[in-house]
DNA sequence: AGCTATTGATAAAA
DNA sequence: TTTTTATCAATAGCT
């Protein structure tokens, strides 16, 4: 007898999941799909796009193509004032890599990959960080939990929007 | 008979259109596809989203949410913009203690002492950022280096200072 | 994390 | 552009 394995996709309202699980799988799912449809439109029409999304949790999420920079820059372009909170998030950056650097030594030193590891963290966070990419997701990350790096992007580009929407205003 | 009136949905390669007209009419359907899909997951998991999207001809169109609610808060702020500094700070803050917990698990995870270490760590940094307290600035802290929270304070200091500034012009 | 039965999105045509 | 139709793609409910 060949009854069904499941029930399948079912219609469901646009509401608030209730149940926390079943939100948080949702979320998973959904949000990769919003990822793959912006993917799909930058390719097939060329053109520009940036997306901030927040979980549940809100762990913040970030899609961009070609990269943030080409995103927020045009916005500059339209508003001098954002080019200081783009310097500013640079100095935070610059700052960052040298604060984890010195916690590393600090709290890490005795390890003997550690300089290894420290060079590995300053390319990641430069190519990630830095211009004249392929898009954010384009090469893979090697030597690098590839969660990790999206944490530490997802939190840079969140900082830089939450400038860009302060100075907008 | 019957003939169909159309061949119906086809599947298309992800790549680039290059009929102009094809490429127009796609970018309008799959933007507003994008949007509704944000405006889905926005509502079923109750989280926060934004899209920038430049269309083929650079015109600019975008998705956000929440919209007129989270605007609508922050003019009843007396003084929105310092506190939405003081918010990013807070969130720095925050996020810095994730990632450098993160970082200390994954490069000294090997360590004994790890987990005493970090936990001094987080208490370091938690009695800087404390809520209701007397504010991060405030007294000096066990357990650390002076100059190690000297120069961690500073870099937050420096960083609320040139905030302020940027955001009082 | 995978699997299907369904619903939902959309390429082509008008 | 927007609508209709036929088909392809995304995903809700289960494991």
């Amino acid at each position: 007898m060949d009854r069904k394995k499941t029930k399948g996709r079912q219609k469901i309202p646009i509401a608030r999941i209730e149940k926390e699980s079943d939100c948080f799988a949702t979320f998973s799912k959904r949000r990769l799909g919003v990822f793959r449809k912006a993917s799909e439109i930058s390719t097939l029409c060329n053109v520009d796009i940036g997306i901030i999304i927040y979980s549940p949790t809100g762990k913040p999420f970030s899609f961009f193509h070609p990269t943030m920079e080409s995103i927020v820059g045009r916005v500059q372009n339209q508003n001098p004032r954002l080019n200081d909170a783009s310097r500013l998030l640079e100095a935070y950056t610059r700052n960052r890599v040298f604060q984890l650097n010195h916690m590393l030594d600090k709290f890490a030193g005795e390890l003997e990959a550690e300089k290894e590891r420290e060079k590995q963290l300053d390319n990641v966070v430069k190519s990630r960080t830095g211009g004249g990419g392929q898009g954010w997701w384009g090469e893979p990350v090697d030597n690098f939990n590839k969660e990790q790096v999206e944490e530490f992007t997802g939190w840079l580009k969140h900082l830089q929007t939450e400038l860009v929407k302060e100075l907008e205003k």
